[in-house]
DNA sequence: CTAGAAACAGTCGGGATTGACCGCTAAGAC
DNA sequence: GTCTTAGCGGTCAATCCCGACTGTTTCTAG
């Protein structure tokens, strides 16, 4: 069957931006709903609404396909999360009251789709070394900024206390590694035990002593 | 082709027992190596060294394997955690050297084969549900004996400490955490500048005030 | 000792997935 | 205006994977 383009008239590139944006946000949320085995090139495409051959055409092997999902989720989720933290910001106190916010903050993130699809391409990429060599730089950009927003969250005062450092990475990789957990537990993360573990310490680390 | 059963006579029990274990085992390493979802049926009776015939006899569907698998992984996990920490245990000296020690022999178990078919597990639970209702009542108890393993590493003096309970879920979540890049990172765990962050922090935590 | 079930061995069909491929349309260069 | 090529639409062959199924051997209850 031949089918005339619908499409309004349109340039190239913006046909292609299309088309690679629809592609690729189809992909993370496949890979978000269904995971790094079931989000297939079919699936994919059918969540799209696009032909074979146009995804194909974009992505010519399901590799290839990924590793672009990968780099599109990590733009994706620090521009969500600078969104996020800009909206919160706003009426944040100053001082001890300002980190439990922050960590209640902080904590979300966590258990977001974005977060979930980041580690579906983690986890894969441990055996799929095309797709290890694509995340490596990526992840050490986005680590960057991520760690340039929570800055802006915890605020200049907490920023110059002399333990901040210590206590913000010892918060990152404790919430990444508590919220891992939560892909087979279904209550709700935000009653997690740890947060008041993280309001204490962290409270202790900055003001005690 | 028909062939007669070369193995020496035994029980159905045993059998059975040998069979599960051979294949089990087999595909927790295919778990290791090729990732969830390149741990086809296929692969792991290869592995094994089986048959179709008695894969398929003993579990039905790949479902029930991976299932299996992830019960078999848990025991297996905790029984090499006990070994090893009995072995390092011996010379094990007391009071804050004691700390550098056992944060380097915790943070070795999250770089382990057996960590990482866990959080292939763990990952793929996420998206089905079957895995999931088979990992909770796995991980609670594998949790509960994870924890009194690391009670026994760290010893009854440090663990006396009124900050030893907070120190441990920290240290171990935030492990957990830092340990997640090194799937597509390719430098050598044992220099994670988080390594010395634990350190001090431990001994903060226990010794200072 | 004998029946029946467990423990296999090996084959096969149906379904899913991937990427090649052929053909057409419209954008953009000249 | 024409010509080249990017951007598709849709089909297809090859492959892979799962689990059903048939047939055979060994254990074990009675």
């Amino acid at each position: 069957m031949v089918r005339t383009y619908s499409h309004a008239p349109r340039t190239r590139q913006e046909r292609t931006a299309d088309s690679r944006a629809l592609i690729l946000d189809a992909a993370v949320d496949c890979l978000v709903e269904h995971g790094y085995s079931g989000a297939s090139t079919l699936v994919i495409q059918a969540k799209a609404g696009v032909s074979r051959g146009r995804l194909l055409h974009h992505f010519p092997s399901r590799d290839g396909l990924l590793v672009a999902a990968a780099n599109h989720l990590a733009t994706n989720r620090l521009k969500q999360t600078e969104e996020r933290a800009a909206a919160r910001l706003e009426d944040a106190p100053e001082g001890p009251e300002r980190v439990d916010r922050c960590i209640e903050l902080l904590w979300t993130t966590f258990h977001e789709p974005h977060f979930w699809a980041a580690m579906e391409l983690w986890t894969a990429a441990r055996t799929n070394p095309a797709l290890a060599s694509a995340l490596r730089p990526e992840e050490r950009g986005l680590h960057a900024a991520i760690r340039s927003v929570t800055d802006r969250i915890w605020g200049p005062e907490i920023r110059a206390n002399a333990r901040y450092d210590e206590m913000r990475k010892l918060l990152f990789t404790s919430m990444r590694g508590a919220a891992m957990p939560y892909t087979f537990e279904d209550r709700p993360p935000s009653t997690d035990p740890h947060v008041e573990l993280w309001k204490a310490t962290a409270r202790r680390m900055l003001f005690d002593e």
